[in-house]
DNA sequence: GTTGCATATTTGTATATGCAAATAATAGTC
DNA sequence: GACTATTATTTGCATATACAAATATGCAAC
């Protein structure tokens, strides 16, 4: 039977993780496009409006990553004057990342979009399954599963 | 009881994916560090190994990566002389990608090193939950997944 | 109040990624 | 065999991402 080379898949976790994140941010991309955000940064967007008015450490620590990444992928956002970047008078080595009304807008403009999304996701995926993939993905991301994962890794002393 | 604010998480599905997506990264970066390639990279040189000699949009499709992206992300591997990328004698449109010598060498050097990683990872969260895990990640990846998500979508005619 | 250390952010550099437009090559069609 | 449609890749551009080095503040101790 000619059914082609079997296609042995990688048994990589992370590459996994990685295949999976590239395929579903397509798939909301696409969905997000008329509203000319991505996903990334509805996210961050979207994360703002949760925390309120947080420091860019808190932001990126929500976000789970990199304060110099976040650094760069705010400046699309303020060029585009959806949020707004102030020096903490408290403690001025902080900086303040808040909402425009444009950006509370644009978010709001967004949600519709985002929601036909994550019903595609949830339908083809199912509801449960998904509620227990995010769970899944909380843990994963959680200091306990890194504390975890480090303490298995060779000594690095 | 003042336990701080009650950090409410995203319910967003690819929001979920993208942060384990940014967390795992690091930690298998980190374990493979001593071998200087990244995740992906050696994700690349793996699924080559494991094609044989595919073309770039085969590669591309296995790698779930757009053919465009993928072009960028061998660079590096080819001005390290990693891969080899040769025009298809059968069919010019096409390239063929190679692992050369010294990529065979550089992929079973990491080896060790992935295994540490994927064996913290399994150690944190468990042997059967993670190949539960990656099946469910498979099939967010296929293409029925992505037929009906669609599906869902609003008409876009 | 200056020195030294700790903390928060930005900047520079390299890789990662998708999309659209441009290129290149094959395959039909007449 | 030239015109056309199709397929495969590359290129250009914008965003996404991490890390290390540089910068800016605050803080403690003296």
């Amino acid at each position: 039977m000619a059914t082609g080379g079997k296609q042995q898949k990688s048994p990589c976790n992370c590459t996994a993780l990685r295949k999976a994140s590239r395929r579903v941010s397509q798939l909301y991309d696409s969905a997000l496009e008329p509203c000319g955000l991505r996903i990334t940064q509805r996210a961050v967007l979207s994360q703002i409006a949760r925390s309120g008015t947080p420091s860019l450490g808190e932001l990126a620590e929500a976000l789970v990553m990199d304060r110099g990444a976040l650094t760069h992928n705010l400046k699309p956002l303020e060029r585009d004057r959806l949020v707004e970047i102030q020096v903490d008078p408290q403690d001025r080595r902080n900086r303040l990342v808040a909402l425009t009304s444009a950006g509370t807008r644009k978010l709001e403009e967004s949600a519709r979009l985002w929601k036909h999304a994550q019903d595609g996701f949830e339908t083809a995926f199912g509801a449960a399954k998904s509620a227990a993939l995010r769970e899944a993905l909380a843990y994963v991301v959680s200091e306990d599963f890194a504390a975890a994962f480090k303490l298995h890794l060779p000594d690095a002393s």
